[in-house]
DNA sequence: CTATCTAAGTGTCAAAAAGACACAAAGCAA
DNA sequence: TTGCTTTGTGTCTTTTTGACACTTAGATAG
């Protein structure tokens, strides 16, 4: 079966930008690719958008294929059509970024043949076709996306300490928080939820657990408050 | 002629929201169609993409086509892709907005065959697809890009003055200034550069005119500085 | 049980930024 | 000469930011 039409058409696909938290670490999720061209090269997960498919869906689809994730934070990051970024032909890609927690998925979850693994940021192999700049494109957005709204909690388990969420705030930033300061700022957002929960099974005093309050914050979003740290 | 894939396609097209500035409102671009579906509707200009051609090199030749702008500051908004916006099949379209000067840029300058005018925000036509929606999100956008990035100059002619400065930012932000916290504000970000020159015809005291340092703002950015209004 | 280790948790002060607020003078017109 | 309109300017208060260090909880090792 075969579809004919009247003008070419560029291909379209969606990329998808996985960002997970690691102990101590932001990984991206690449798989490698089964097939030509760039085999055995490590990409984004993506593939071709079905006609009738929504954009966002086709994302989603990909992503569940392709590394079993699924119901995670996804947000579009931007389109991108140089007309030779693919070898075989004009390929237009709408590339998307994800928020995912490592712990409720852990590495390598793949389930389409090919295979998956979380990288370190700082130790990324080569990627295939223009991959590499998409990531670094995800890596500055949430750079900047993380400065005046909460993304970051998507990275995080439910319950978390500050200390786990000031680290991820120094791993996105890329710079050392001021420990007083950051709490300070925390607090006034007034949108952590103290639990009566600490850690556990730690060497030392345990921190005490807190939860991000979702409907707080969609509360206050609407006000229009912003949340810059 | 005819193109044939192995599977089906869907279309993609590129849309542009222009803003202009006019002496007393902010403005829209559109163009009315000339053909079915949505026949003599407005709509934002845009078109098809051809196979090799650049998703923003596509976006800017057709709002050469459409509307006779060209070299306007162009940005990517959004890709909309969900199936049924567009009633003759799937079309997936890649979202822009420009904004240009309305001085150095006349209403109406349409060039192929359609109408094409300029509507105040505040009231705009029914638009054809989902072009209403997608003008709200540029509208979106613009406010919140305003806040961080010295945009708003591009609406503005060469010289202007701190009043139509401040109108304008009143406009995109929808909500009064005080003239003496914005004029501070503005002196602190250091990137106006003050002319000799002042307004002429005006029946009272005339304004200082006032230029945009590009290239100072262009070093400011790359320490990382940033433009809270 | 005591000492030791590690990370948790907490407040003050100074500097900078934001925001509220009003009036004199320029320049044209009548 | 008077009146009208809009420009252009400074101070003070409140809020926010940023720098900075020690005590304590809790587990472990001896």
């Amino acid at each position: 079966m075969s579809f004919t039409y009247e003008y070419a058409r560029p291909a379209l696909t969606t990329d998808c930008v996985v960002f997970g938290l690691d102990e101590k670490d932001l990984k991206v999720l690449l798989i490698q690719r089964a097939i030509e061209p760039f085999q055995n090269r490590w990409a984004l997960p993506g593939g071709f958008i079905r006609v009738g498919e929504d954009v966002e869906k086709c994302a989603r689809r990909e992503l569940r294929e392709e590394t079993g994730l699924k119901n995670v934070f996804l947000e579009q990051l931007a389109t991108i059509g140089t007309p030779k970024r693919d070898p075989r032909e004009h390929v237009v890609t709408v590339a998307y970024y994800a928020l995912v927690n490592l712990i409720e998925h852990p590495p390598t979850a793949a389930t389409d043949a090919k295979n998956a693994a979380w990288f370190a940021l700082d130790d990324l192999p080569n990627l295939a076709f223009d991959h590499g700049d998409i990531l670094e494109l995800a890596r500055q957005r949430l750079r900047g996306k993380v400065r005046y709204q909460p993304i970051g909690f998507e990275l995080l388990p439910e319950k978390f300490t500050l200390t786990q969420l000031q680290k991820l705030y120094e791993l996105i930033l890329e710079e050392p928080l001021d420990k007083r300061n950051f709490r300070k700022k925390v607090a006034k957002l007034d949108i952590l939820e103290e639990t009566d929960e600490v850690e556990q099974d730690v060497a030392r005093r345990a921190a005490r657990l807190y939860r991000f309050d979702r409907s707080r914050y969609e509360a206050l979003q609407k006000e229009g408050i912003n949340f810059e740290l």
